[in-house]
DNA sequence: AATCATCCTGCAAACGATTGCAACAGGAAT
DNA sequence: ATTCCTGTTGCAATCGTTTGCAGGATGATT
């Protein structure tokens, strides 16, 4: 205050603090802590010194004495499709509300990519580092069993995926079968009978997207769902995409798009091809991201509430943390019915 | 190994560790750290057992003694546009390679997202938290001079962003100044002569690309660029282009978006009001994300190259940890040409 | 056999905050 | 005057790891 500059450096911990205030270095961390314990006149004059000084208790240390660290590790899979997942639009809008959910709940929020190829216990090393007080896995990638083998030994994790029947691990997530389903009803509903899926099958939530679709087919008595297996990033997705259209040119007249992004690509494949969309073939994509919208004819998608997710995942960890035993949380898709089907 | 099950939980600290191996704490962490003052066989012997109970050294305790964290913060501080900038495109995409670059490199990332308005000393305190070794910043927002105030007390901090003349704190970014006059040289050249910058002046970096956009103006006597103040979500700044665009119909034959993200929306908006582009409207957008090659027609954008960005970020950032003093990191925006002038 | 260097290993003091316990002051109640 | 509270504060152990220093064992050299 004093002169704007005030001699800041001098005070690195709780105990120059205390020598300042002539205190004993407990009365400054009860002080600090907001503690009642504390006369008033005492933890004014603390507080006055603390903030003079730019003082604040490290929080490594009082980490290590409390056993708990008030971060979150949120961790990241990238599992089939290494380069690119991570700077998909879905995940990072899911992480850009989880990283608002959990600062609303006085947490931090420690982000790691991993390859699970190259590091075989990501997940135990993850949680065994101390730094973290639970852990938030985005997207189970192929990594459904290791999750199961960890999640029996701890509880506060959570993870965004597909539920399936028996499992231990707490998911939060949409259904994504039904949405499958959803999506595919609305295909054949505008006119589509010769139905594609358009994306890897491998992922846990793209092959109930999948499932869903079969579902449909069989209960309808169309021709079996046709997958064309295509990687996530955008310039392999495009060129595989062109196979795909070009080797089955006439023979499809429905695409469910495991993915907004690859619908978006999709689009334009087509267009580049010259076919009419939705009148010689019509399409539906997942999630429901900004770029449906933009698209050209705008997309029909299915909705992933990704805000309710991250406030889901949240809530649910904290549970955890708090001792409690919790459910799954199964969010329902939402049919978003624009221009392409 | 023996059971598949070893019974973990038993070994909680380094003690312990001892404790089984019959030698002293002080050996395991020397045996754990890799250090060569350790008998082989004693190492080995260490090592088998700490991987046998899943046993990892507390990164805190660590941390606390070794005075570093191993952890550097990530901070995304949302000045203009409270919602929605942090799942913002271009930041997410750069947080997605600063995460593979520092990873590779042996450090965690600490996201934080802060809003400067409700927490006046967000970087200091975030700074001082003791848990990080050092600090990108992505973005300086309006918070130029708060950056430059702590930047003179701190050296481990590097700052994505635009360049200013004289500044303290180490940036790495896109010479947007120039960035500005390559799209409006682009504009000009397709035949635009009443240009219009399209998005909000106040942030730095669009501040730097709207000064380059006049810059061209001057230069070649054409009218003054007309600013079309916008925000820069999806929702809010559909309607406010449709507003802007209604306003001022036909007066304008040019327009620089400040983000590709905008420019597609403004596409969007052209064509439900009927403008062609590029024939009546030419259009250029700023970043070169992956949904510039997507749009109809495809966008014709100034290209920052994120993934350099990235990795310049955490280079300087870590020449400033070892003591180095470091230069700014001006990057060249590249013009790519599509199809809207 | 004595000396010395070379390896390893153990001891114990840090790192900085928290917290159970004890002690103290001052006032109230007896 | 004694006893008993109540409200504050200090003391010292603790969280788990690292590391400077000293010391023990071993083998080599004279």
């Amino acid at each position: 205050m004093s002169d704007g500059k005030p001699e800041r450096g001098a005070v690195r911990n709780i105990t120059d603090l205390a020598r300042l205030a002539g205190v004993s270095p407990g009365t400054v961390s009860r002080a600090l802590a907001g503690k009642s314990l504390v006369n008033t006149k005492t933890r004014e004059k603390i507080e006055s010194l603390a903030r003079e000084h730019g003082f604040r208790p490290n929080q490594m240390a009082s980490g290590l004495r409390r056993q708990k660290t008030d971060v979150i590790g949120v961790v990241i899979p990238l599992g089939h499709d290494t380069r690119q997942q991570i700077s998909d639009s879905f995940f990072m809008t899911l992480l850009g509300y989880l990283a608002d959910e959990l600062t609303r709940e006085g947490y931090d929020l420690m982000l790691r990519r991993v390859v699970p190829e190259e590091d075989a216990d990501w997940l135990d090393r993850f949680i065994r580092s101390g730094m973290i007080d639970g852990v938030i896995v985005i997207g189970q990638s192929d990594q459904f069993d290791r999750i199961e083998e960890v999640a029996d030994g701890y509880r506060p994790l959570v993870v965004w995926g597909n539920r399936q029947e028996g499992q231990h691990h707490c998911v939060v997530g949409t259904d994504n079968r039904l949405g499958g389903r959803i999506a595919t009803e609305r295909l054949v509903a505008a006119g589509a009978r010769r139905i594609a899926f358009l994306g890897d099958t491998g992922p846990m939530e793209f092959a109930a997207r999948f499932a869903g679709a079969q579902d449909v087919a069989a209960r309808m008595g169309l021709p079996p769902i046709l997958p064309l297996p295509t990687h996530l990033s955008p310039d392999r997705a495009s060129e595989e995409i062109a196979q795909h259209l070009a080797a089955h040119a006439g023979a499809i007249d429905g695409i469910f798009a495991a993915t907004d992004t690859l619908a978006s690509l999709c689009l334009t494949e087509l267009r580049g091809h010259g076919i009419s969309v939705p009148d010689e073939v019509r399409l539906v994509g997942f999630d429901d991201l900004p770029i449906a919208r933009q698209t050209v004819p705008p997309l029909t998608t299915v909705r992933q509430d990704i805000a309710a997710g991250a406030r889901g995942l949240v809530d649910l960890l904290l549970r955890r943390l708090a001792g409690e035993t919790t459910e799954s949380m199964v969010l329902p898709p939402e049919l978003v019915i624009r221009a392409t089907a």
